[in-house]
RNA sequence: GUGGUUGUAGCUCAGUUGGCAGAGCACCGGGUUGUGGUCCCGGGGGUCGGGGGUUCAAGUCCCCUCAGCCACCCCA
């Protein structure tokens, strides 16, 4: 038998990896709950026809084929992996709008699959956390504030970088292309995009030669495109441009509005930055994206929107905002940096001792009354020197190791990294809090 | 999907114009007869990412392929 391969793109993390993930998948469930979003899990496939609906092209969908298909039957199913939540999401709403209470605000953490090329926190297979809020007819626009902080409220349970969110409106940057009098405002939002990347003299050109923009054009965009605030301060910026358009009005007030409602209740969590775009093109109103402060170069780690035409059935239509966490793609690069790190790879916080075979039924005994209090431990694999015992559970990192005491006399338990070790009895014995459980910490 | 780059022991890496695959750390055993980590002695470990080719001879040169990473693309 030859020794199995990686496949490209399908990490698979090692314990001390999946630990982490673990408790970041409790801290992003816990704070969910706790601001009253609902737990949904959506099957993994999608009919072809509704991944393909928006955005997506055909090549980064994985699709589901029976490997029995006989020649009557046709080997596509039809079906494909799903690629987001959102999308799933919507086909849910729909499926089922008739049994939901609206406005419905759902969590949803899940596998997804891209067949792009992978990098580091880029895979084909990988776990994203999303919450959405959809309403029915209309959607309230406060709502697109309370998204960002119940993120923010999940992110500083962690032990990672603050983050910053920056938001832009998409109706804002298509109102402003539109009343500036440029063909297609979808294609100069994503040239735009670019500019942190490609330099303004660069996305000047683009414009020109890909959008027929002429000079004064392009200034416009690039100049709409610096303009960054905390405050409302980037609506005065944006008027001083003399680009005059309705939707352009409209989505200046939204944005003003949800900077300023962020500002008031998590103070430099939210900064309008004009140039962000959102590749996915159902956006239509509040767009965000996310950093760590000082790690910039990670990238955006949750990013979402406002749509208002995900979800539609005849004349009714489920409007929703929603923000995704790519955990896997931030596990990912925080891992490659050194980040986020796990006090020990093994969950078990005390090793019995086993003094010789005959005492297992003891130490099991042992070791029962702890888990009993909630205190992973785990019995010695053989009945070994003790040298070697506490070797076992030193390479493990496991902190404590139990010695039954003979006949008549008290347990011991010592704590194998001062080598301290005293009387105790299973029944009532405590580690420290900060030992009972594998933790994490930051760099 | 396109282009680039890397791949030798569990880990970090040497390996000369093509000439017997190595080191450090880690691991196992002993010194140390039930209390580890230091020290000393000994030991096990390799499809040199995989396949093909050139050659008397390939870790080394050529082709293909797989995987990691980087850029593009896209975006979690």
């Amino acid at each position: 038998m030859t020794r199995p391969n990686p496949i490209s793109g399908f990490p698979e993390w090692a314990p001390a990896q999946r630990m982490i993930e673990q408790r970041v998948i409790d801290r992003l469930r816990e704070t969910f709950e706790l601001h009253g979003f609902a737990p949904l899990e959506t099957r993994a496939v999608e009919p072809m026809d509704q991944l393909l609906r928006k955005g997506e092209t055909s090549k980064e969908v994985y699709v589901l084929r029976r490997l029995q298909a006989d020649a009557e039957d046709p080997s596509d199913s039809g079906l494909g992996l799903h690629f987001d939540l959102t999308v799933p999401f919507a086909r849910y709403v729909l499926e089922h709008a008739g049994k939901l209470q609206f406005p419905f605000r759902r969590y949803q953490i899940q596998k997804c699959w891209r067949g792009e090329r992978p990098q580091e926190g880029r895979y084909r297979e990988f776990l994203q956390a999303d919450i959405d809020i959809v309403d029915r007819d209309a959607l309230c626009p406060h709502y697109e504030v309370e998204l960002p902080l119940v993120i923010a409220d999940a992110f500083a349970g962690l032990p990672i970088p603050p983050i910053r969110m920056h938001v832009n409106n998409r109706k804002l940057s298509q109102g402003f292309y539109q009343g500036l009098g440029l063909a297609g405002p979808m294609a100069a939002i994503r040239v735009v995009d670019k500019l942190d990347k490609i330099g303004p003299a660069a996305v000047a050109d683009q414009l020109r030669d890909a959008l027929g923009a002429s000079e004064e054009q392009a200034k416009a965009c690039l100049a709409l495109a610096e303009i960054r605030a905390s405050d409302a301060s980037f609506a005065d910026a944006v008027r001083a441009l003399g680009v005059s358009d309705p939707l352009l009005d409209e989505g200046l007030a939204e944005l003003v509005a949800v900077v300023e409602a962020a500002a008031e209740h998590a103070p430099g969590l939210v900064v309008a930055d004009l140039k962000i775009a959102r590749g996915l093109d159902y956006y239509t109103g509040t767009v965000y994206e996310t950093v760590l402060v000082g790690h910039e170069s990670i990238g955006s780690v949750c990013s979402g929107g406002r749509y208002d035409n995900l979800a539609s059935a005849g004349d009714v239509r489920y409007p929703g905002v929603g923000l995704s966490i790519g955990v896997s793609r931030l596990l990912g690069r925080l891992f490659g940096r050194d980040l986020l790190t796990v006090s020990r790879p093994s969950p078990t916080c005390v090793v019995v001792a086993l003094p010789d075979e005959g005492d297992r039924v003891r130490c099991m005994r042992v070791a029962a009354a702890l888990r009993g209090r909630g205190i992973p431990a785990e019995v010695a694999p053989a009945a070994a020197k003790y040298g070697k015992q506490i070797r076992f559970a030193d390479r493990r990192g496991i902190p404590y190791v139990w010695f039954p005491g003979p006949e008549g006399e008290p347990d011991a338990v010592k704590d194998i990294r001062s080598g301290e070790q005293v009387e105790a009895d299973a029944a009532t014995w405590q580690p420290p809090a900060e030992d009972r459980r594998p933790r994490i910490a930051g760099a």
